[in-house]
DNA sequence: CGCTTTCTTGATTATCATCAAGGGGCGTGG
DNA sequence: CCACGCCCCTTGATGATAATCAAGAAAGCG
């Protein structure tokens, strides 16, 4: 009902909350406004799925507020997150034309979208976009190459010790919060999502958040609610460098 | 002794193998003048250690020849393989000073380097290699997501077909075979540098590999010379979409 | 308040890691 | 040319970790 309301709430560049993260980040006032030209937003409710894998991609876009994931699914059902979309992130591939993943929203999710052919041809002319593109695709392969790590090598405990950890860093930078005394945060996830990010089953990441819980290195309040009482034992758990860096 | 030589056999971008498809690849003849003028040519020999993590880094660069791994080590010594680096890929990340893994050569590697500032400097005037870079990053968070499935949901079966269908599948494009009759190539990697691609133990790698070969699915020359009969039957051990489009 | 979704916990099983021993190829040096 | 040693690989026995199967509790929602 008031669905398109929230639509037009964000028209403008200058107050868009994502304007100096997103891909439009070194964007100059002209550019921004070539780039207003073929922008814009489309809202999706939490469950609702973004694009299927195989289906054509016919737009590019960042994630203006919400959470979505990236996953791919094989013949018998497995499945696999392979991305975590938060706000200021990019969603698509220019050059191509089919999507490679289901992209799926988790909370209610707000895109800022360009058509595709507008977009590809913009980014030609445009620098600024094609360098702020490839930054952000090359924060997001040093960030899978550490997940990789993650589902590879770690035990069960170091991979929930891994996610908890990944999502008190972001809360923190996100929200201004800092890392060396207690942490809270709000699980984004649910225990199966958790699972499909980790490449384990629900129970077992149950299981695991509990025996973190018996341990003393989190505290819950509700499933979701979550305080780390002392980064640094976490830090630990999840097999990390001792927290190298990480606390500065 | 002969090393020398070596170095200055491919001094002219013209007669570069990997000139079409690596960071140059889209660059014009004045452009690629301008590279010329900050490469240089080092060669690294069969399980060197070309940089380790940590240390600084004052230049990127291509690999020309051999194969080179990128890997990620824990503390107490575990090991992930994050990145196979083949002739033509990339080496280095404009704008980090530091090297986030170990690279180290598999056979003898040759690299074209670029002393890291020029380089940057003439990214920043020359769109031509931002945008095949870009292009390139794309390419390897592609396979970084689907190497991510094989790592968190598939049995250490499906594993070892996996990576034998990627080898096979390279192979195939580099030396133009084709892919509809036998396949046959050589493992350029060892059971335990296998393990760390594949986050299995040597042993696992080893056994599943003489399972594969028991059942028919390849056969074996000596431990590294395989050969696939049928490439759709290891596709299958693989768990991948039954042949869509891969013999296309 | 009842229903569904999400989560927890227990019992059992399967898969892969670990520990252990030995085979085979290859280069080096006697 | 052969013997020795080293590296890489294979195979077996055993054990640990996480998956699977199953039941029920808690939380969210109409």
């Amino acid at each position: 009902m008031l669905k398109e309301d929230h639509l037009s709430v964000t028209q403008d560049c200058n107050d868009c909350p994502i304007r100096h993260r997103a891909v439009c980040a070194r964007c100059e006032t002209d550019e921004l406004e070539r780039l207003e030209d073929i922008k814009y937003y489309r809202r999706f409710e939490a469950g609702q799925t973004v694009i299927w894998s195989g289906d054509r991609m016919d737009f590019v876009g960042s994630v203006v507020s919400g959470i979505a994931t990236l996953t791919q699914t094989m013949e018998d059902g497995r499945t696999q997150m392979v991305g975590l979309l938060l706000p200021s992130d990019f969603v698509g591939r220019p050059g191509r034309s089919t999507a490679a993943y289901d992209v799926v929203a988790t909370t209610d999710v707000v895109m800022c979208c360009f058509r595709k052919a507008p977009f590809e041809d913009l980014m030609e002319r445009t620098p600024h976009i094609a360098q702020r593109l490839l930054q952000m695709t090359l924060d997001e392969l040093d960030a899978a190459r550490e997940w990789m790590l993650v589902l590879g090598r770690k035990t069960a405990r170091e991979k929930i010790a891994s996610l908890l950890s990944i999502i008190a860093r972001r809360d923190a930078t996100l929200n201004m919060g800092r890392l060396d005394g207690p942490v809270t945060f709000d699980l984004p996830l649910t225990r199966e999502a958790m699972a499909d990010y980790l490449g384990l089953t629900l129970e077992t990441v149950s299981r695991q958040v509990s025996a973190l819980k018996k341990d003393g290195i989190i505290t819950l309040e509700g499933k979701r609610h979550v305080t780390v009482p002392d980064m640094t034992l976490l830090l630990e758990e999840a097999g990390d460098d001792t927290d190298g860096g990480m606390l500065v």
